[in-house]
Order: C-alpha cells, then structure tokens, then sequence
DNA sequence: GGAAATTAATTAAACGTTTGTTTAACTTTG
DNA sequence: CAAAGTTAAACAAACGTTTAATTAATTTCC
C-alpha cells in the first residue's frame, strides 16, 4: 500500500471534513476529491470514521513537544509566556482546517471516544502554558491573575479568529474576503495584541 | 397549527442539533424526541432545512437590543465595558446551545445562505461592542489597544468555554463534569477574569 | 344550538435517493 | 504466479420527503 496515497487520502479528508463537517462529507465525494476509487478508503482504512480517527492521530500531539521544550528553557516566565504566543499562533494559523475539524469535534457529542482522546490532547498543552503562569506567578513577577482563564483566553481568542476565516474578515475589517486570513499582516497584528493584553494582564508595572 | 407544539418542535431540533450536529441529527430521531409523526416535520416547516432555518431565527437578533441600550447610556466608558461584559456573559451562558450551533455552522462551508445571515447578527454585535472602545479612546480613558481585537478577545474566551462543557470542565479543575459548567460559580470566575483582563488592558493606571 | 360540511392535524406506509460497505472480477506489481 | 492494488457493480440500511387515509377541530347553515 503506497504511503503517498494513503497521505493524500487523509489530506484530502482533512480538507473535506474542515468545510462541510464528518457527517457532511459522503465517502464518494470524498474519494472523488481524492481521485480514488470509493472501495479504497474501506480497503485502506477500514471504514469512514477509522480514518477520520487515522485522520486526527496524524497531526495531534504534535504541539506538546514545542510547549515542553519551551518550558524546559533558561528564561525568564514573561519570556517563556512570549514564546509561547509566538509559537501558538503560528501553529494554529498554519493548521487551521485541521483546529476547526479538533473543536467542532469538541463541541459534539458524536464519538464520544474521539473526543476523550482530544481533550487529553488539549489538556496536556492547556497544563504546560499554565504551568508558565503560576511559575512566574511563584517567582512574583506575574500579578495574582486566573492561570487557567487567562490560557483560556489566549486559545480562546486565537480559536475565534481561525474558526470562521469569513467572519473574522469582515469584523477585523478586510477588503478582500478569502484570501487574506491568516496572512503575515494579520498574524502580526494578531500577535501583537495577544502580547500586548496578555503584558498588561500579567506583569505587575514598575513604579 | 398549535404554536406550542411548533415551538416544542424547535426546542427539541436546538437541542439536538447543539449535540449531534444538523447532519448527524435525523428527521426521526428528531420527530421520536419531540413525540410527533415524522411527517409533521416537513408539514409544518416544509423541509428539515427550514426549520433549521426557523430555528436560528428564533433566536438570533436578540443580544443586539440589549448592547444599543447600553449604548445609549450616559455612562462613561469603562461602566458601559462592564456592563457589556456582565450582560455577554448572561446571554452566552443561559443559550449554550444555541450558541454552540451557531458557531459550529459558521465553521462550516455548508449552506453559506444561513453563514451570511448570522455573519450579519454577529457583525452587529460586535461592531456595537468596539465602538464603545472606540468611544473610550476618543475620550482619552482607554489605552491605544486593538478594539477588534479586544472585542475577538472577549467574545473568544467565552465561546471557548461555553463551546466545550467537557473539555473546559477539565480545563477549569472542576470535580463534576456535566452538571457544574454553567453554574453560578463558573459564570463569577469567568466575569471577574474578563473584568480584570480588560480592566488591565484597557484604563490608562493612575499616576 | 346542533347536524352537516369544510378545513386542519395526524398517522402509517411507501417513495426514490443516498449513505457506508462489500463483493467478485480484473490489473498491476514484485 | 502469488500478492497487492484497483475497479464497477451490488448490498442493505438509513436518509428526507410525499402520499393517501383517518381523526380532530372549526365553520357554515338552517
């Protein structure tokens, strides 16, 4: 079994199932798409919702990493937290079908065996950019925030904007509708607010 | 027609769309649940799309009354924040589900005639919200700070909790999962992070 | 005011599609 | 020449919707 088409298969799912949802895609649209016969995706995978499973194993976890090689740093905790918005949003913005396919998911209560193992997921990097906070938290130089929803609202504020990219245009006031989100422009922009909230939110100021 | 049993239809559909998607929801499953034929669903709503239809719009439209009265208020503009927040908070979590299917279905690209139509409630909204930002600055009491943004921000992070009762739950060290998202303790901890986010993040500290 | 006529509400059964999956025949590959 | 890959066709089950028959409610008329 060739590994490329079988790549190209789940590529093609992650795409399909980031527009019109796991229920919305028919495997024949799906295979169509695909340029493979209908039987191949049984054949391959066993059945629709195995490779929709094979579909998220592929990417997922492979955030964590990045976050604990963070944590382990030298750095200072605003230094770290300024690492982490910088690497959290570039990978959400270079992932974003596959974040939309995650929390839709998450927002069903369809396959409930699936959404279990992504909220491990979830959890795990949730407790790693946690851990920043309550340690600069420790050291004193963070304020006495809420660790677990000030995390909530970096994720939460970055999840809004590359959830709906046709939203997100018109109310961040875009001209051109598809093409522009997720764009340098707007993740610099995006960035720098994350950074600047999040400054304001954290560090006690000097006197 | 009775309007209590039309009514009692649309209730069950949001529930169950909130859960298992629109796709994932048959008319049968949905017609067993709300204790009628299945053929009253196409006689009184014509197709399982219109009364999907029905249902958001039902409901849509009704945060926007509440935000122009604040708007119209004589308050300075950081009360009129606060009263947002407060009044957001309310709304968001005493319509989780509807919510939850309205967010869903703007990340889909499926019936984009029903995306526009909520694109336009939630512009709405949002627009109303950063012009009360837009108004603090202009008046020199807020801070030069993305107002989409902080508007993304706010919006974001309770999505982001109200999307996943499950996953937040976990996230939030909470022992009960089900019962207590939503509850009155929840909806406190999460007004007093917004207020002191924003309240960090928008007022200029006195000298 | 009550029987008759008319309209509305409700039902079980059937409709034609589409769904995910399997089969069996065929082709390519090592 | 056996194993793996690929195909079109067929499978039963589930889908949304419609039909035609029946019951309930409402209106009409004397």
């Amino acid at each position: 079994m060739s590994t490329d088409k079988r790549e190209h298969i789940l590529d093609t799912a992650q795409e399909l199932f980031s527009q019109h949802g796991f229920e919305g895609t028919s495997v024949r649209v799906l295979a169509n798409a695909a340029g493979v016969n209908v039987a191949m995706i049984s054949y391959y995978f066993g059945s629709k919702e195995k490779l929709f499973q094979a579909m998220i194993e592929r990417r997922a976890g492979a955030t964590l990493m990045t976050l604990k090689f963070i944590l382990a740093n030298e750095a200072d905790s605003w230094k770290k937290m300024e690492m982490v918005i910088e690497h959290y949003i570039d990978k959400m913005f270079s992932n974003m079908s596959f974040q939309r396919i995650m929390y839709r998911e998450l927002s069903l209560e369809q396959r409930n065996w699936l959404s279990s193992a992504i909220i491990d997921i979830v959890h795990q990097n949730f407790k790693a950019m946690v851990s920043i906070i309550e340690e600069g938290q420790r050291k004193k130089s963070f304020r006495k925030v809420d660790p677990e929803l000030t995390i909530a609202t970096l994720i939460g504020t970055i999840s809004k904007i590359t959830l709906s990219s046709e939203l997100s245009c018109k109310l961040l006031g875009d001209i051109n509708p598809k093409a522009s989100i997720g764009d340098e422009t707007h993740k610099k922009r995006i960035k720098k607010h994350m950074h600047d909230l999040l400054k304001a939110h954290l560090l006690i100021p000097k006197k």
